[in-house]
RNA sequence: GUGCCCGUAGCUCAGCAGGAUAGAGCAACUGCCUUCUAAGCAGUAGGUUGGGGGUUCGAGUCCCUCCGGGCACGCCA
């Protein structure tokens, strides 16, 4: 249950009748405006809750703001309300005070619903891809997969947390050129063992890291010097479908002890095979918006907006990645059946936004509406303060791995989690590496493990710390009411994570919850308390560490009982 | 050159749909542990929200312009 909402409706509510009142006593001028606006001040000096009402329409009601607030206040009925009193403020703010009713019902909900906490559920809800990292199999995962990697999985999670049905999908981009460009890189190293460092020159733009020669070695071990006889062709596929073969199982790996998991993984070679791409294209075609020129197929994405048209298939025959990438998003929004299709995508492909939009359109598919890309600003990875370039064909790119021998999964997860996608981030290595204590995940995990830690100890000493419902109008110091406040506000935030597809915000609000419960753990005692009281602390403890772990498993964090 | 993103405290960043006195963390300084975990709390100091215009009761937030930084503009993916 949803008491931010439920008080916000009310707050709306209360000002809409009082203003109908007051123009039945002809205290305002009987107009038709807009829905009060409710708000949670920074400041909670003056009210929980309060509205603009007064000072938005104080133009059509012809009247002063603080006038008309007044005027609202003298009619309003919070009888029945989770509200205890309402008054208006000299420059015209309407501010509400939330009744105690609010607390308690608030901290029922939590323990009532447990670790569904936050959750709610959709009217429609909707069939939900989101596709993410999607990383070339021709080298390990870097910085910037592991950045798109939480932000994807994140998102998928707040995003079924609100009822729709989610499905994670990984794009294995096993064709094209860079798939021909990593068999060729593999072969050089292949001669280069067999015949010696000169025997093949290695390819200007090949993969320079070190992994494509263990690769290379890996298959002569596995299958010897008979492939160098083979026609080059033949020998590329081999070498192609090997790497492949090799690297896409480690990537598996190392998302899984990332703690990501997809639901499927996608091949782009399927698209081929099953005929896909051909279909798409022939729908193109039929749509009216192709066109041949210089004996390559175009689609004219500037019918859609778009500043020039692109290529579809090849002068050579071959269909480019664009119409690969049209089959399959065709396919998701189409024949597999998702409402929405959600990509994650580094931002040096937002070039490529507007056209892939443009081809769905002209397939009728709504793309403008019914594809939706998360941008995702590059990660600037620093060393030392020097930026250190990643790019797996230079062969210096830091893996995914190599992080995660050096700082926890957790301590990754929510560095990555806690900005937004559209953030210029920058990634100092070593400062991540020595942060430890400094990082924010601690203060989190700690707030978690205090919780537990208070518990344990009670029970110990033989009280009781489960849950019991009784004593919680006696909860009324203001670090208290803080509290409480703070973990009403879960579902409202999963909510808002979920709709502006941006989950990173749920990390500031994990931090804020942490603080409250830290200045609470130092204003009120628990152990000494009176009986009554102590019940009441202990179920509120409960809350918090129900909403500190629900918060925390939202982007694949832990919620250590002790540390 | 054109398009997209960013510019807030010394550093890293918040600021929800325009609202009351712009907030956290780190770093600096001052206090708080014989009492439930000090990985904590309280306090001090730190700002022309990149500059300049505009919109209005009100702008960090919206619009224009300039400055600075990042990225993209392939019959690559």
């Amino acid at each position: 249950m949803n008491y931010v909402e439920l008080a916000r409706g009310q707050a709306a509510q209360i000002i809409a009748d009082a203003y109908r009142k007051a123009c039945e006593n002809g205290l305002l001028p009987q107009c038709d405006l807009p829905a009060p606006i409710i708000e949670i001040p920074k400041d909670l000096s003056n009210g929980d809750y309060a509205s603009t009402f007064a000072m938005r329409n104080s133009k059509a009601l012809g009247k002063g703001a603080p006038a008309v607030a007044q005027a609202i206040c003298g009619c309003a009925e919070l009888e029945g309300s989770f509200f205890s009193e309402v008054s208006a403020a000299s420059n015209g703010f309407i501010n509400l005070r939330l009744s105690h009713l609010w607390f308690e019902k608030a901290l029922l909900a939590i323990h009532e619903e447990g670790e569904n906490y936050g959750r709610s559920t959709q009217e429609n809800p909707l069939n939900i891809m989101v596709e993410f990292v999607s990383a070339n199999p021709t080298g390990p995962m870097h910085m910037g997969n592991a950045r798109g990697g939480v932000l994807g999985d994140a998102l998928a999670e707040v995003l079924s947390r609100v009822g729709h049905r989610v499905t994670r999908e990984f794009y294995v981009n096993d064709a094209g050129n860079q798939i021909d460009k990593f068999a060729r890189s593999i072969e050089a190293r292949y001669f280069q063992l067999i015949d010696g460092e000169d025997s093949l020159v290695f390819p200007e733009d090949g993969y320079q890291g070190e992994d494509i020669k263990v690769l290379a070695a890996l298959y002569r071990d596995m299958h010897g010097d008979a492939l160098k006889n083979e026609p080059a062709e033949k020998r590329l596929e081999a070498l192609g479908e090997f790497g492949i073969s090799q690297n896409l199982p480690k990537m598996k790996l190392e998302l899984e002890r990332y703690g990501i998991v997809y639901d499927n993984w996608f091949y782009e070679s399927s698209l081929y095979s099953s005929g896909a791409v051909e279909r798409a294209m022939d729908a193109l075609v039929q749509s009216g918006h192709t066109y041949e020129s210089e004996g390559a197929l175009w689609l004219k994405t500037t019918d859609f907006g778009c500043e020039k048209d692109d290529v579809l298939r090849r002068a050579n025959g071959f269909y480019t990645y664009f119409a690969a990438d049209i089959a399959y998003h065709s396919e998701k929004l189409g024949a597999r059946g998702f409402d929405i299709a959600i990509d994650v995508w580094g931002a040096d492909h937002h070039g490529h936004v507007a056209r892939l939009k443009a081809a769905l359109d002209a397939l009728g598919l709504d793309g403008a509406r019914r594809l939706e890309i998360v941008l995702m600003q590059l990660v600037r990875l620093t060393r030392n303060g020097e930026v250190v370039r990643m790019s797996k064909r230079t062969g210096k790119a830091i893996a995914l791995n190599d992080l995660l021998d050096e700082i926890s999964v957790d301590a990754a997860r929510y560095f990555f989690s806690s900005r937004a996608a559209d953030t210029h981030l920058e990634f100092d290595l070593d400062l991540a590496v020595r942060q430890n204590s400094e990082n924010p995940v601690y203060y989190v995990q700690y707030a978690h493990a205090r919780c537990n830690s208070i518990l344990k100890n009670l029970s110990a000493d033989g009280i009781e710390t489960n849950p019991q419902n009784a004593g919680l109008n006696l909860l009324v110091d203001p670090a208290e009411a803080d509290l409480i406040r703070e973990l009403a506000q879960l579902p409202e935030e999963i909510r808002l994570a979920a709709d502006s597809r941006d989950p990173s915000r749920l990390t500031k609000y994990a931090t804020q919850v942490a603080a409250a419960l830290h200045r609470f753990y130092t204003e009120c005692r628990i152990k000494e308390a009176e009986e009554e009281l102590r019940t009441a602390r202990i179920y509120l403890i409960n809350c918090v560490a129900t909403v500190v772990k629900n918060t925390l498993s939202a982007f694949g964090v832990t919620a250590p009982d002790h540390m």
